[in-house]
DNA sequence: CATGAATGAGGTTTCATTCAT
DNA sequence: AATGAATGAAACCTCATTCAT
């Protein structure tokens, strides 16, 4: 984990010291060096040698700034998971109509968006989850943001109340696989597997969705706002 | 990759020379060991001093059945592919209908069966795909199997003659996932998920189906067999 | 060793500086820490990392007082050295009658009374023995000491005058060993072994004292003193 | 701890296998390297790099025959310890009148003869104490050693039948500390300090002598035998 | 004077593989 | 064919120390 005091503090002044700065800088490059390692050569290669190599740091920098190796692959998945988020969060805020449909899609666009942003991600999302800690926290934020799109879904009337949470659960795993075989050979993602992927899960979700969910809710018309936890 | 000389070939006499039953148990006991291991702990203690040490062989004697350690896990997942393969060709032939719906749901009864009888499947499954090599023998496998389905499909007639192979390709990926999900955690298989899953298959490729292909076509109108190539 | 400007200098004033004073605390913080860890570690974990975070300071911090980690040892050992010196003075000030048998028993009570008050003594004396320059140190303190002890006795007539310095600093050696031995297993030291020790040394010192340094001799008749160097 | 193989057994046709003996080179040169090394530098330099380096063998080699660093260190001091008890057991073998004063002596020449074989001993002995088991190792062995002492020499009737063991535990313990002092500066040893030392020692132990352990009993006399165990 | 940051050098151990027998 | 022994290469990590501020 990276230490608190890399946090962006300001000095009294109001301006960043250098050192922060170049601290952050270093962070910077050590993570970016990670994840291109584990996006050309797969997750068995991040080794503390090769990352430092990357980022032209000693090897001893590295545990400056992390505990240990394992914490170099947690701050990576944690940087994903905060920027996919922040991603979603901005996407649907920006809706001015929520069903079923729309929703689906402009989540995947989100997705779509953030691959083209970094093609680690996919790389990053599949080979992490095998590795013991690693495994459960995005398991478990998957699960979380299942169940938070359960919880809009059906508060915002777009679900029938009584649409189970395992659904969107499954929904989740489901679009993450689809999203992975369509850029798996292709950088810019197969639009075809997309759309056929999109369509099943938009299918499947209409059945334990209310007419309204299916035409569509004005965005002023819903009380309750997705990410504003 | 096995070296040639284990495939099982006959001696002039044609009785099986005693040498190579030998080494025919140690392969067995040595990917047996492998299985156990990768089960157990992870892919990531496949080790040479490990896996020698639960087959009760010296290290070096792995090098005589296996070019190296690759081998052993390319062997491991050879196995599997083909017990899997096995599996499904029996499940298949004995149906009497041939529905989407049953083509569907006798396939991944015949995946739950194999998990059933050798839990090793899951982990073997997801983990192996990662590493190099693997990861390519496993896609290409399940696309030449998807592809099988897509031929048997269409030329029984259950699927539409222009229905896209991709559509049955990634059919497969989601219900590796499903099925992975399923699996997680519950050593049984969550029913619901699997129930959730199947439908989601049955209800997308439905719509690529003829009304023969939803309705059910009986065994000995159809001219092709599955498994007969 | 620790560096100079930190020996109690006056500054024109005539008053300790603050900066002084404070620098003063820090050095005490930095040899209680680093004797804490000695003595509950061992010598072994004397690490720069280890004693700045115990003793609350940062690690580049220790520089400004220790010339390097050697630095430390040394001036932990000097400050058990001198304290010891000046116990053991004042024990042996206030003998009103000088026998070869008062004087070992009240050396002996006087480290004793130490170990009592400073259990990490022992740990300090026997571990630091070993490194290179330190040893040494030990060495020539312990000699001087023993020499002075000879010097004493013979010049107050405890002692034959033709005996060898090599007697006492024989009985010194021997004297730190079974005082180990006592205090190995038991905090409070074991009594018999201290009694068995004492009475080898008196009995074996005895063989080269006068008959007043048996029978002892009154503190008025002798014309040294002990400490008054 | 060295693996069993080693224990030089012979092969069916009585003569070692060259493996075997290139294996035993191996690890006295290796026991001889991590010897030499705790002697010059002391135990702190004892390294795997260091060893190896000196042995000229690679590194890994050095796990083929010992489990880890702290393996080496307690082969070393096993050797000495079992080459010690061998010297002393024959040399008392070889006595032909037995006395409190011919035993120590003995016992000392038995010491004096190993140090000078083999210079090694004292820093090995003092050293090797401080860390960890080895410490307790150590102890004990000497321990045991001085009780088996204290039984030979009451049932022998040397001693008298109440003499409290933890005599003869004490004075192993000072004879260790007067031959440190003796060879610390003399790799031949202080003459007078050995001298010195085994009179305190010996009149010492006369205190809880039977008069014929003072006057010394013929070999044929006694029914016990040293080291026939 | 104080210190956060940086780092070269080294620590021990494991690994997959080869080779001599 | 079988294997005990050997090993280069690399793994992760810690340490005492210095330096720029």
């Amino acid at each position: 984990m990276v230490t608190a005091r890399l946090t962006p503090t300001r000095s009294a002044s109001g301006r960043r010291r250098p050192v922060q700065r170049r601290s952050r800088e270093r962070v910077e490059r050590i993570l970016s060096a990670a994840e291109q390692l584990v996006v050309s050569q797969g997750f068995g290669a991040l080794g503390t040698r090769e990352v430092a190599l990357r980022a032209d740091v000693p090897v001893a920098t590295l545990y400056q700034y992390f505990a240990d190796r394992d914490a170099i692959i947690s701050a990576l998945i944690e940087r994903h998971v905060t920027s996919m988020d922040g991603r979603i969060a901005a996407a649907l805020a920006s809706l001015t109509s929520y069903s079923v449909r729309t929703v689906v899609e402009t989540t995947v666009e989100a997705y779509r968006a953030a691959y083209l942003e970094r093609p680690s991600y996919v790389v990053l999302w599949f080979q992490g989850r095998l590795s013991a800690g690693i495994a459960a926290y995005i398991r478990e934020h998957d699960e979380r943001l299942a169940d938070e799109f359960h919880r809009f879904a059906t508060t915002a009337g777009m679900l029938r109340p009584d649409a189970d949470p395992l659904v969107l659960r499954l929904c989740f795993e489901i679009s993450d696989r689809f999203l992975e075989a369509a850029y798996r050979h292709d950088l810019g993602g197969d639009d075809r597997i997309v759309k056929e992927g999109v369509e099943m899960i938009v299918a499947h979700l209409e059945r334990y969705a209310t007419s309204a969910g299916v035409a569509g809710i004005p965005a002023d018309e819903i009380a309750i706002r997705w990410g504003v936890s």
